[in-house]
DNA sequence: CCGGTTTCGGGCAAATTGCCCGACCATGGC
DNA sequence: GCCATGGTCGGGCAATTTGCCCGAAACCGG
């Protein structure tokens, strides 16, 4: 297999030098091309077809996000490895969400770097330790979200609730008005942010307070 | 291998003598020990560790079905071959249910009875003919209820719709009414015998409408 | 004893459900 | 060619339910 030829975006001509001292210290690799702007990436990338796009995030003009949007409508399978100064979880999911195939961190080692540029290349993902980490913490902090914001009583009533059973029912079952089964029904829609009695289910499902075991039991009465 | 040894429940003793002639004609066969209701079966049982227990269901003081609960709770492995004198299909479910191997009726032909306690000797399980038939006309009955009452329309909606997917969106996503989501959503609802729209979705999942697979497609907007 | 939380429900406008009906358009015998 | 049948699409309208706000009682931990 050939030299991974690679596409280097950074808006700060002395960034870019020292990256392409480092990845040129790898024989296998070979920049390419270089830009300094989202414009002018686009074009390069039209031009030089690279295996990998190196992108830093904050270009002047249009984002860094927006260029690897853009690369990727032009050419659906670009590889693109965002290489960022933010350890922020949220900037790296938008970055993915835009198309890009790796988020590098630039407190990440040097050769972090070097074995982020060669999974993406291959068409793998890539993640530096950071970042891994902010988003699994993310992820975690926004699934508290779901369940633990629900008082016990919530608790209850969303089980009943997802396992089929009607307002009246559970009302009777817990001796409660019927009112105020409505009303927590309504509060806990609130807070799972559930849009609907359906989609409430299957966070339920997803927190584990109903399950699969629960399917057979729930078509009867 | 050795004989198979049988305990036999009847609460008529001139019946079991009757069993006995029968099963003893099969030299393999041997009659361990008898009891007349449930709670002398389940006291032979431990006593007499029989391979295989014959049971009526009809016997005095607690049902055989009772019987047969009690007698698997004790031995896990325990093999009970049902011989009823009713051909009906739901009294056979609930046998099974509490743990039963085997389900034969007294309409049955003598080798039919012989036939099933090997079956069931082997840990096999064992139908005769007619509550066979009973079960798969009562199933096939059971499950034209569910989806195929549908259309392909409702279907459709259906699946949208335990998929957590509002009314509106579904509307616009069809370019349909609102008023037409709703009935078709209140059309499926009354088919399916769903009494909650959190119900309607464990039916869709039972039906293989949706899956597991849309779980984690559900909580995202 | 106080302030916060949980539990429980009334009230009321707005939305949805439950149920019925009519229209349209394919199919499919006859 | 014609009519019966069944799926699709929606209006109408009363009866519920939802969405949202609020108040009361009960229960904490401080």
């Amino acid at each position: 297999m050939s030299r991974i030829s690679i596409l280097l975006v950074d808006d700060h001509p002395v960034v870019r030098e020292g990256y392409r001292r480092l990845l040129e210290s790898q024989p296998e690799y070979e920049i390419v091309s270089e830009a300094d702007c989202a414009a002018r990436a686009y074009q390069a990338y039209k031009c030089a077809a690279p295996d990998v796009v190196i992108m830093d995030l904050s270009l002047p003009g249009a984002g860094g996000i927006e260029a690897v949007r853009h690369i990727r409508q032009w050419d659906k399978h670009a590889r693109i490895l965002v290489f960022s100064m933010h350890s922020n979880a949220a900037l790296a999911l938008k970055a993915f969400e835009a198309g890009a195939s790796g988020y590098v961190t630039k407190s990440s080692d040097a050769d972090e770097l070097i074995r982020a540029v060669a999974i993406v290349a291959r068409g793998g993902r890539a993640l530096s330790d950071d970042i891994a980490h902010a988003i699994a913490t993310e992820r975690l902090a926004s699934q508290r979200l779901p369940i633990d914001e629900l008082g016990p009583r919530e608790t209850e009533i969303l089980r009943l609730v997802a396992s089929g059973l009607t307002t009246e029912h559970i009302a009777n079952l817990l001796n409660l008005s019927v009112k105020t089964v409505q009303n927590y029904h309504y509060q806990i829609k609130t807070k799972m942010g559930a849009r609907t009695d359906a989609h409430l289910v299957w966070l339920a499902i997803g927190a584990g307070l109903v399950g699969a075991n629960d399917l057979a039991q729930a078509p009867r009465q």
